[in-house]
DNA sequence: CCTTGACCTTCCGGTAACTGGAAGCTCCAC
DNA sequence: GTGGAGCTTCCAGTTACCGGAAGGTCAAGG
C-alpha cells in the first residue's frame, strides 16, 4: 500500500513514516515501479507498535530497542520489563521536577496581588536569585 | 568582567552566555580593547534572573517577556501573574500527561513476569495497538 | 487526448536551547 | 619566551519531527 494508506492505518503522519525510513527504524518492504514506497501489513503493525510506544513517552531509541525485542523470539520478558521500569523511573523523576517548579511558582503567584501596580513578589524572587546559595541548598 | 567570571557569578555556562547574546536576550554592556566581552554587575543580575526563570521551566521566550516586565517600571503585577499562572497550567497539563503514561506503563509492568521467558504483556500491548479505537476513546 | 487534482518523490530549512569542538588570538606568570 | 588558561568566531550535532518547494504519477472527467 502507498504511504498515505499506511499513515492512515498506523495513525502517524506520512512525514513521520518517511522520517522513520530515513533513520532506519521502519523501512517499507519495497518500492513500486513508480518509486512509491510500498508498505505491507506487517510494516503497518510495526508502525502501530512504534506509535503506541511513542505515546507512552519512549524515545525513538527506546522504540528501536523494544522493536528489536518484539522481533526477537529469543528475548526474555525481563529485558522488556527493565526498559519499562526505566521509563517509569524517568517519568517519576520528571514529575517530581515539575511538582517542585509548580510548588515554587504557586507560592509566588499566591503572594502576587495581580493588580495594576508594578510591585510583584514573582519578579522580586527572580531578581533575588543567588546561584551560590541555591547550590548549597542542593548539596544539603 | 570577563565571560568566565560572569558565568561563575550567574551559575550559567559561558557557552550559554554567548548564546544569550546571539539571540539578543542579554547582551553584555561592552567589549574590551581585546575583543573580550565585558559584563557589568547589572548584566550578571539579569543573567541570574534568567537562570532562575529557566529553572522554573519558563521558555527563553517567556524569560524575555519576564525580563522586559522586570525592566519596565510601568508594568502591572497582573501581567506578571498571568504569565506565572499560564506556566502553572502548562506544568499541570504536562504532569497529567506523565501520570497517564506512568499509570499505563505501571499496569503493564505489573502484569509482566520479568523472567527468562519471551512472553510479555508489555510487548503484546504495544503490538495490539489500534489507532482507530484509540481515537474513539479520545472522542468519548 | 488533455487537463485537473490528489498523491507521491526528494531535498532543504527550521524548530528549542543549547553543547562540543576546531582554529586561532590574548594574557599572565614563571 | 614559553606554557597554559581563557578568550574569540564559526560550524556541526542533538531530538523528533514539520513545512514547503519543485517536480513526477495516476485516475477520472470532459
Amino acid at each position: 500500500m502507498n504511504i498515505g494508506e499506511a499513515a492512515r492505518r498506523s495513525g502517524l503522519p506520512a512525514k513521520t513514516l518517511r522520517y522513520y525510513e530515513d533513520i532506519g527504524l521502519i523501512v517499507p518492504s519495497g518500492r513500486k515501479h513508480n518509486g512509491y514506497r510500498d508498505y505491507s501489513d506487517r510494516d503497518v503493525r510495526l508502525l502501530r507498535f512504534v506509535q503506541r510506544a511513542r505515546s507512552l513517552g519512549f524515545s525513538v531509541r527506546q522504540c528501536r530497542e523494544l522493536l528489536d525485542l518484539y522481533l526477537d523470539h529469543g528475548r526474555t520478558s525481563a529485558d522488556v520489563k527493565r526498559i519499562a521500569l526505566e521509563r517509569i523511573a524517568e517519568i517519576e523523576r520528571k514529575i517530581r521536577e515539575l511538582e517542585t517548579m509548580k510548588a515554587e511558582l504557586a507560592h509566588l503567584a499566591e503572594k502576587c496581588h495581580g493588580d495594576e501596580r508594578p510591585d510583584c513578589p514573582i519578579l522580586e524572587d527572580l531578581a533575588a536569585f543567588d546561584p551560590a546559595a541555591a547550590e548549597e541548598r542542593e548539596l544539603v
